[in-house]
DNA sequence: CTATAAAATGTAATCGATTTCAGAAACCGA
DNA sequence: TCGGTTTCTGAAATCGATTACATTTTATAG
């Protein structure tokens, strides 16, 4: 047996398909009390639920947020999905998720298509920047005829970015370590096609500067996110330079990595070298010893993506598609034992 | 403007509608490959893409598979719906994702109803199984009308499973801290009402058994899977039974929360304590000393569940809905510091 | 050069809703 | 009782495809 369709509610409440779809609209006024029931009545009994294909596919809606994400195996995305998620499901929408796998994707104009091909009513593009990876942007002839927003992106003139704003992040690291008393401070970076990692980098560069502490070259490694190549980094950091004293690792798993491998080379941390590390990943106070860090809310940069979004899609085909704008999150100073310096 | 539809295309290339269906198909070959051409080149011209809306209107089907998922800020779970997302998309499958806060919704009724609306293929539900949140099974009135696959979840004869075998995990854990010479071992459980849980511990207490080792039920605590709940567990284990040598703490981050607090308490690991975690988390190694585990890879549990699910709706409408099957994964053990003891 | 089968295409119904437009019913004052 | 609103309901078009059936064209055989 097939789906029980409005026109059956309609035969057995003896009324027109049209009078059913008023009583389901709700807001309808124009609905004699009594008939409205008797079609309440015909859905109840028939166990009806309208089908939200036929629905979208006349009125072009679907209540559906096309989702393009990227590395789901990592804290931060997870929870940045997650957050999505919670919002959307709080305003009705469901979501069409796609993960990428090679940030570089190339079949970006069949992912946009295949969305749209499905009603989407806006886009969340949850794909960090890397290298020339966004520069499908620059033909506008891709351009989706629905909203899209940005996460973790640079703000440009003609986009609608949500991100948190890794560069006071890196500051804030940075001057946390300076204020513990370390007076040379090596960087771990992410690899630096990552405008994310870019950025925190930046944030290490202008607070060292504007304290006028030293700031080698030789004192920046490039790592890949991974904790072994936190390890390494940290080895090249300090038998290269053994008077630093302070280790910003751009994310934590490297920073465990640095940890360890510090250890190893008979350096105590905190005491000989303060280490801080940036995402907050879940039981990072476990680590030995427990590590700083820069917590991102990315559960929260979720759901304001959404809200925004949400707004953006409620205000409607009126003019302009995606209001350029820039939705930043601060990060948070997790001070735990790697980096509680001299005291 | 709208979109271009298929009546745009056959207007251009002077066919019917039908024609340019035929070709869209592409299968049939009652197609004269001069107006095959014809077509292709309005389509190109005309920059057309079907909409998948009216598409799986007509056909009620709509290469979508519906996930309910749970946890998604761990580990375990990511993992999971990272690996549905690969086979899925491998396949042609694209997701429509909704996740559960509270393990015991309520609302599975609508839920369902929401997926069959919008004619998904069929239905992974991977939200672990937790007290009676699946007794909505027993109303035989809410099943889907599509496929339906459980994720890490007790196979039943009526129900199609795909599951990593937690009893055999917990078994092969116990056996290794008993090679590795543990006398007295202990078990910190993770919440009871959980299946995977209570399967974990009843392989602790048959490896035990089976070798005729000591098993009081003392040595059993029950955590919350937090690493906070590892921590309070150890305790109050050594407290009472300091003769304990070895823990079987059921999740990684117990197992870490034991690692620190055994540290406190003055009990060398693996030396004093032999302990061994599940999951194999990311950078498990990391820990002080690195956390021996048992992995599971909920990625191929993800891929494997979207390709039998698949092989299921292919085989489609025939006859039964849903074989009733049971497709189980062994985990693997993973040996390091923190459970290699007597040498 | 027909008769007939095979190949190619078109017509129109269909999927399951929404929505415009028009007609019927109810109400109300004169 | 009549005309004019206001309220309520229905008929039919529409969204954008697929597909059963009908029809035309082409190929093949006799």
């Amino acid at each position: 047996m097939s789906r029980t369709t409005i026109a059956d509610v309609a035969r057995v409440a003896d009324v027109s398909k049209a009078t059913v779809s008023r009583v389901l609209a709700g807001q309808s006024k124009y609905i004699r009390e009594e008939t409205r029931q008797r079609v309440q009545k015909a859905i109840e009994e028939l166990g009806y639920h309208p089908s939200d294909m036929a629905r979208s596919l006349k009125s072009k809606r679907s209540c559906t947020l096309g989702i393009v994400g990227y590395g789901l195996e990592f804290f931060g995305p997870s929870c940045t999905i997650s957050g999505i998620e919670q919002e959307a499901s709080e305003l009705g929408y469901t979501l069409l998720l796609h993960l990428i796998r090679q940030p570089e994707t190339n079949n970006v104009e069949e992912l946009l298509e295949r969305m749209q091909s499905r009603y989407v009513d806006g886009i969340i593009w949850a794909v960090p920047e890397i290298g020339e990876n966004h520069a499908w942007l620059e033909d506008k002839t891709l351009w989706p005829s629905v909203p899209i927003i940005f996460l973790s992106t640079e703000p440009r003139p003609d986009r609608f970015v949500a991100a948190v704003d890794n560069h006071n992040g890196g500051m804030m690291a940075t001057r946390h370590l300076i204020v513990q008393g370390c007076q040379n401070i090596g960087l771990i970076t992410g690899p630096l096609d990552w405008w994310e990692a870019r950025q925190r980098k930046l944030g290490w560069k202008d607070a060292l500067e504007s304290v006028g502490l030293p700031r080698k070259e030789g004192y920046v490694v490039e790592g890949n996110w991974s904790a072994l190549s936190g390890e390494h980094g940290l080895t090249q950091l300090l038998t290269r330079y053994p008077e630093i004293d302070g280790i910003f690792a751009c994310n934590d798993r490297m920073a465990v990595g640095a940890l360890k491998r510090a250890r190893q080379m008979g350096r105590r941390v905190p005491e000989d070298l303060a280490i801080i590390g940036y995402d907050d990943v879940q039981d990072a106070e476990y680590f030995y010893p427990a590590l700083s860090t820069m917590r991102q809310d990315m559960i929260e940069l979720g759901r304001l993506a959404v809200r925004k979004l949400g707004q953006v899609i409620e205000a409607g085909h009126n003019d302009v598609l995606c209001p350029p704008e820039a939705v930043i999150l601060q990060p948070e100073l997790i001070v735990r034992a790697s980096s509680l310096l001299r005291k």
